[in-house]
RNA sequence: GGCCCCAUCGUCUAGCGGUUAGGACACCAGGUUUUCAUCCUGGCAACGGGGGUUCGACUCCCCCUGGGGUCACCA
C-alpha cells in the first residue's frame, strides 16, 4: 500500500519552457491531482554550460500562467529542499564516493581521445561500443579532477512501464556511465536517481526520450538501495512533418502561446488531449474536470502531432465562453500595443462582444476591430466592386440621410435602411456592402447594424459622407 | 548502424474476436443571415503489406514495411 502519491516536474534551465514539456508537466499535474497527490518542481541544473540564468524564471512564470500548481519547488520550498540541484552537489558527491569505496563505481581516467578510439574502433567492427573499466589507462594520474563512473553489473535489468509495459534490457548493453562530472556535478543519470529517492517521489513520469537510460537508473536504485518509483514514459509531441516538434515548426515556448492570445484553459484543454483521451466522445474539458478523470493507463503509447488548427478552433470555442468584460480586459493590452486608445471600458466592452464569435485568438483582436479604434482605409475599388460606382454613390447618400436621422431613435434603423433597398429596387446586400465598405473598410465585420450603433451615428454619417467623396 | 518502442480517416482519436469501423479538427455541400463568423444539416475520408490462429479478425501471433526514441563529462 502506497502512502501518497508524489511527483515531480524536473526539467532543466537552458532556455524557454517548451511545449511538449509543458504537456509532460501538465500530464505530471494532474495525475497528481486525480489522486490527490503533491506536485513537484525541481530544477536540473547541472549542465552549467548551458545554464540560462533567466531559464528558471520563465519555467515558472510558464506553469503559472498555464495554472499548474506547484506544492513543492525552488519558490515554495518544502521538506525536501532545495529544489535546485546546483545547491545539492555535496549530496550527490558524497554519494558519489561512497559508490567508489564499495568499488561500485570508479575515477575515470580515458582521455576524450581514447574514448573517441575505442567509439571508432567499435563502429569499424559493427559492434555497440560499451565502456568498461578494463579500458582504464594503466598510468592513473593522482586528483580528484575525474569524472565517476558507475560500474555496470552483469545480468538483466527490468522494470515496467505504467503506459508501455515491461522492459528488459541486457546489461552488456550498457555503458559504465559518468555519474559525476570533472567539474564536481552529477549527471542527469545520478542526480534524478537521488532526488527522487530523496524526495520521495512515487511516479516518474517524463517524455519517452528517456525510456533507454531508465535501465541506467534502475541500476542505480538498485545499487543505492532504494526502492524504485513507478515510471510512465510519455510518447513525444511532432510537427507536421512528424519529426519532433521544434522551433522549426513555429511557436514551441509555452510563453509565446501566452504572447500570441492562447487561454491557458484551451492550451490545457489541447494538451490534455494530445494523447490521452477518457474513451469518451468529449472534446471540451475544463482543467477541474481533468483534474478528476485523469488516467495514466489511457495514455496513447505512439507519438502525436501537434494540430495548430484544432488548438485555433479550441482557443475560439474557449473564447466563445467567456464573459464579455473578461474578453474585453483579455484584449485590450493587444489592443493598446498598436496605439489604440481602449480607455472607455464600456465601449471596449461592447467592441468584445461583436467580435468574439470571430476572435481565434487575441493576436487577431486589432486587425479585427481597427475602425472602432481608428479611421478606415477605404479602398474605393471595393465600394464598387459589386455595382457601378454612380449607383453606390447614390445610395449611400440615401442610406446616409436614413442613418442621420435616426440618431434620435435608431429603433427602427434596420427596417428603415430595408425600405430605402426595396424602394431602390435592390437586394439589402446590395445596399449593406457598400455602407460596411464605408464604415469599416473590410468585406468581413460583425453585424451593420450593431456596428454602426457601437461605433456612433455621427462617426458613421461621417465615414459614409467621406466614401461618397471618394466615388 | 546497434538496442528499444510504436502503427485506425490528412490530423487528434474510440474500438479491446462478430460494429453500416464511432466522434472531433480540417475540407466540401446545403440551411439560417446584410458580409464574415457563429449555429444547424449532410458529405468526403482510415484499419500499411504478407502470412498464420479462429467458424469468424481492425482486434491475437510471426515476418516485412513505415515511423519514432536512444546511443555525451546534455538533460
Amino acid at each position: 500500500m502506497k502512502g501518497q502519491i508524489r511527483v515531480r516536474f524536473a526539467p532543466s534551465p537552458t532556455g524557454h519552457l517548451h511545449i511538449g514539456s509543458l504537456r509532460t508537466a501538465l500530464f505530471n499535474y494532474l495525475f497528481a491531482k486525480s489522486h490527490n497527490g503533491k506536485f513537484i518542481l525541481r530544477i536540473e541544473d547541472t549542465d552549467r554550460d548551458r545554464l540560462v540564468p533567466e531559464a528558471m524564471g520563465q519555467i515558472i512564470e510558464s506553469l503559472e500562467w498555464i495554472g499548474i500548481e506547484i506544492d513543492e519547488g525552488p519558490k515554495q520550498n518544502g521538506k525536501f529542499g532545495p529544489y535546485v540541484q546546483s545547491e545539492r552537489v555535496k549530496i550527490y558527491q558524497d554519494i558519489a564516493r561512497k559508490l567508489v569505496e564499495k568499488k561500485m563505481a570508479y575515477y575515470s581516467h580515458s582521455s576524450n581521445g581514447q574514448l573517441d578510439n575505442l567509439r571508432n574502433q567499435a563502429i569499424k567492427a559493427k559492434k555497440p561500443f560499451v565502456y568498461r573499466q578494463i579500458f582504464e589507462p594503466e598510468t592513473k594520474p593522482k586528483g580528484d579532477n575525474y569524472p565517476i563512473r558507475f560500474k555496470i553489473p552483469s545480468g538483466q535489468t527490468v522494470w515496467k512501464d505504467i503506459i508501455k509495459g515491461k522492459f528488459t534490457t541486457n546489461n552488456q548493453v550498457i555503458d559504465d556511465f559518468i555519474i559525476l562530472k570533472a567539474d564536481g556535478f552529477p549527471t542527469y543519470n545520478f542526480a534524478n536517481v537521488i532526488d527522487d529517492h530523496l524526495m520521495q517521489v512515487t511516479h516518474v513520469i517524463r517524455g519517452d526520450e528517456f525510456v533507454a537510460s531508465t535501465a541506467k537508473h534502475v541500476l542505480l536504485y538498485r545499487a543505492l538501495g532504494y526502492n524504485l518509483p513507478d515510471f510512465a514514459h510519455l510518447p513525444v509531441i511532432l510537427g507536421p512533418d512528424k519529426a519532433k516538434l521544434s522551433k522549426r515548426h513555429g511557436a514551441t515556448a509555452v510563453l509565446d502561446y501566452k504572447l500570441e492570445g492562447y487561454l491557458p484553459s484551451a492550451l490545457v484543454n489541447f494538451l490534455a488531449l494530445l494523447g490521452w483521451n477518457d474513451g469518451t466522445d468529449q472534446e471540451i474539458y475544463p482543467k477541474v474536470e481533468l483534474e478528476k478523470k485523469f488516467k495514466l493507463s489511457k495514455v496513447q503509447k505512439s507519438p502525436a502531432v501537434f494540430d495548430q488548427t484544432k488548438l485555433d478552433w479550441m482557443n475560439g470555442e474557449y473564447i466563445r465562453m467567456l464573459d464579455v468584460k473578461e474578453l474585453a480586459r483579455t484584449i485590450k493590452p493587444y489592443l493598446m500595443e498598436v496605439g489604440f486608445n481602449t480607455s472607455d471600458d464600456k465601449y471596449l466592452e461592447k467592441v468584445a462582444g461583436l467580435d468574439q464569435e470571430r476572435l481565434k485568438k487575441f493576436s487577431d483582436a486589432p486587425i479585427l476591430m481597427d475602425f472602432f479604434f481608428m479611421e478606415p482605409e477605404i479602398d474605393t475599388k471595393l465600394l464598387s466592386a459589386k455595382d457601378d460606382s454612380s449607383k453606390v454613390k447614390k445610395w449611400l447618400i440615401e442610406a446616409a440621410k436614413i442613418i442621420e436621422k435616426s440618431s434620435q431613435n435608431h429603433d427602427h434603423l434596420q427596417d428603415d435602411l430595408s425600405d430605402l433597398a426595396r424602394h431602390l429596387g435592390i437586394k439589402n446586400g446590395q445596399l449593406f456592402y457598400p455602407i460596411r465598405i464605408a464604415i469599416t473598410g473590410k468585406t468581413a465585420a460583425p453585424g451593420l447594424f450593431e456596428t454602426i450603433l457601437t461605433l456612433g451615428i455621427d462617426k458613421s454619417v461621417l465615414r459614409i459622407k467621406k466614401a461618397i467623396s471618394l466615388l
